[in-house]
DNA sequence: CCTGCTCTGTAACAAAAGTAACCGTACAAG
DNA sequence: CTTGTACGGTTACTTTTGTTACAGAGCAGG
């Protein structure tokens, strides 16, 4: 997805589409690149339209544990509703794939709200798709075990990158999953003894499914 | 609140709040009754007026979590959100204290959005605490130890009834954290050794805050 | 007053996850 | 080639939580 106007709702709308191209900067970004911090003021609600996001929450002592993936084509729904009430960021949003972003600024927002109702049918949908994303992790860290949840971790990363070689540590995993390392690394061998992956440095095969 | 006019977004229009008594059919609930169940069909959004609703998470296996409560004056948005793209119910509702519900369907819903800016508000606005809301619980499950847990959840009920007598059982406790019934007693016992409670048969005295 | 029920207290044990410490190995930079 | 650093493997141990099982306490209804 390199062009809004490829998105469900904008489909009925090339006007608004413009709008959003008149009215945001563009910018690109590296792998690891922080996009907005914990506490941050909201000025501009980010629109990914190339690449790949990530969206973790962060406990003071510096665990984190991630929350979702914006794609391309999404929005941080989460600024939209901080940037509406003049609040700062609830979490930390970094790049996992090189990305290019559109920053909209919040007037313009709320403003299109009532011009365009697309964007508005846009913005409940990605709402209603990040409230299910958050009762699932909410469900998985609730009832089910670590080694579960990263297999399932392990999953998604291969859906998202279309490949069952997944490039990422130990150290990555276990920050995502909210847990230690060791932890990641014990469960990893127990997983690879049952023949679910094959690990390397830096790397790990999904092996099944 | 026993007016839909006191709450903050309606005040600058008295007509959506006739329009929204006009549509909606009213209900009252006992405590223990359930509103909506997980997979149900949602043809209405329900707008407590009196008393209060816990929103639950449930696993297949029967483990629970508490999500959080509805006030009197709020509204269920995840029905709103399921309502919108006619999908069945993630959650359960079930009534905490003695309730009146109003129910809307969803078409006026919908209908309203585009009529009164203010309906839209109190929607966003709804959203947004309960975003931050999930957002805490998963902090909390992630990185609190249970003991924890079961003392905000204390001082939660304790706030939410005004009082700091809880007329409740260890295995209501248990359900809400989304674990056993002898872990709750166990650090039960341990808060009532540090002089945090004190504990009768249905009934835990908060002592201390 | 007895009976049956629900609620609570405890013990003993198992499983899961967290923590600390340490070593070897791969790899990149010099 | 050497050296420093990041990464992964492993051990030993603690803490936390889950599980099972059972006994006593309070309470309502007959």
């Amino acid at each position: 997805m390199e062009n809004l106007g490829q998105i469900t709702e904008f489909k009925s709308s090339p006007e608004l589409v413009e709008k959003l191209y008149q009215y945001s900067i563009q910018k690109n970004y590296e792998p690891g690149s922080i996009i907005l911090n914990e506490n941050a003021n909201i000025h501009s609600i980010p629109i990914v339209t190339k690449g790949m996001i990530k969206v973790i929450r962060t406990e003071e002592d510096g665990r984190e544990i991630l929350l979702y993936y914006i794609k391309s084509g999404e929005s941080c729904i989460m600024s939209f509703l901080g940037g509406l009430h003049n609040e700062t960021s609830k979490v930390k949003a970094e790049v996992e794939e090189e990305a290019e972003i559109l920053f909209l600024p919040v007037d313009k927002v709320s403003l299109f709200i009532k011009e365009y109702p697309q964007w508005l049918d846009y913005i409940f949908r990605l709402y209603h798709k990040r409230f299910e994303e958050l009762l699932d992790i909410i469900n998985a860290i609730a009832f089910k075990k670590v080694d579960e949840r990263l297999l399932n971790l392990l999953h998604k990363k291969s859906a998202l990158t279309q490949s069952n070689i997944i490039q990422t540590t130990h150290e990555q995993l276990a920050n995502e999953l909210g847990t230690a390392r060791v932890v990641v690394s014990r469960l990893l061998k127990q997983l690879e003894e049952n023949g679910n992956v094959q690990l390397g440095r830096n790397k790990i095969i999904i092996t099944e499914g």
